[in-house]
Formats: structure tokens, sequence, C-alpha cells
DNA sequence: GAAAATTATCGTAATATTGCGATGAATAAG
DNA sequence: CTTATTCATCGCAATATTACGATAATTTTC
């Protein structure tokens, strides 16, 4: 239905989903990367880095302040924005975690 | 178009991308948890410890093995799944990396 | 104030995702 | 051989995503 059963999960499983998702597209990993490449925050020079139109960024940019990781201040007629540098703490602590479960454990198959 | 412009990407971006599609879904970080926890591999196990219909828990093995994390070998009427560990390392070291660069500095907004 | 610049949002189109029941294919059990 | 078990796939419905152009809302500049 397109629709997740959200409510049947574990919060912390819904939570690294939601991160998940920020990042499940290159255009929002290119952002999040610009962002922390220029460490001061920018604005619609985004635009001009992607090879996307800039509804199609401001809509990813969106996306990207939904999932909480980024913050948009409003500098004048333009927009800085941000890594959030709480939320981006959680959710590396929470992947890594995540990820490091049993590294070399996985190996075997029955 | 519900389609990424895959090719303007850089081929890294695109695989962490990858990954983290393969994540966007809270079923399937219970799926991979439970590949984990068990550490041997499971078949339709899977099935009766989700909220959700055998042909539902199919489709997301089917995005993870997609996604290269998991693999399925055939156990006689069974299927076996288990992380695939060079995959999974890969996954982690990359996520990691991204999410580790320049922790703090993302602090300041403009 | 009028024109230009900067963003967000709306509308639209194409495709993808999530979920389920039903059906198939394969192996195991009787 | 027939029946049950296990799993993948098909078909369907509802919704979400990706992308763009057009438009609207601000703000700066002239």
């Amino acid at each position: 239905m397109g629709v997740t059963k959200t409510e049947a999960f574990s919060a912390i499983d819904n939570r690294i989903a939601r991160y998940a998702k920020a990042l499940a597209h290159p255009a929002r990993i290119a952002i999040l990367k610009l962002l922390i490449k220029r460490q001061a925050c920018i604005c619609g020079d985004i635009v001009h880095e992607l090879p996307l139109s800039q509804s199609t960024v401001s809509q990813h940019l969106r996306e990207l302040k939904k999932a909480r990781l980024i913050r948009g201040d409003i500098e004048g007629a333009s927009v800085c924005y941000c890594i959030d540098a709480a939320e981006w703490a959680k959710a590396s602590a929470l992947t890594r975690a995540f990820f490091e479960v049993q590294p070399g454990a996985a190996a075997k198959c029955c």
C-alpha cells in the first residue's frame, strides 16, 4: 500500500530506518557532503553544484529537514542550510551501533 | 518521475545511497538484526517473528538481496538467509566514513 | 515603487514502494 | 503418487518518490 506498518516495529528500528531513508538518494548524500565540506552553511549554491533543477533540490532539502539532519536559517533573501549537529550525532551513533554488532560472526551461512 | 538520475552522481554516493535504501524500512532493520542475533541463518522463521505476511517478508528479503547485504542458500524445502559478511563490512565502512567526517564542525550555522 | 534574485510550493507525470492474497514451483513426508 | 510445507512471484490497490516547469512569497537592488 506504499504505507509502512510503523507501529509494528520498535522505536529504534523506526529511527534507524528514518535516517537511512534520508540518505537513500545520491543527491541527498551529495548535499550532506557539501554542507560538511563547506562547514559553514550554504544556500542556493547547492543548486549550482548539483545537476538538478532548483525545485528538485529544494525538495531534497525538505526531505533532509524532515529527517532533522539539517536546519535552514533564513538569511535575507536566501536560506542558509547546515547540518544539525545533535541529530547528526544521534544518526551516526545509531547507525554505527547497528553495523557494529557482531562484525565477523555473520560470515558463516548455515 | 520516481526515477533517480544515478549517472549524475559519484559511484561512492550512489553506493552509500544503495545501502541506505536497503535500511530505509523498519522491517528490513528488524530482519537484519534477527540474522545477526541468530548468527547462523534463518529461513521462514523470520516470517513468524515479524508482523507481516509471508509474501511481504519475502519481498523485503529480496530487497536486501538486491543490495547484496544478505545471501540466501537453498536448504531442502526451505531457504537459509544470512548476512553477506564482505558486503556488510563495505557498507559499514562506507557509512561510518560518511558520518565521521568533521564530527563537530557542523555545529555552527551561518 | 518596480525589477531582479532567491526559495518554497503546487501541479503533473512517471515510476517505485509497501502490503496482501492467490498462485506456482520445489522439496519433504505420508 | 499424493499431500503438505516452504518459499518466490504475480497481480492488485494505495501511496510515496523523483523530477520538472510554473507560480507565489520574500527580500534586495535600482
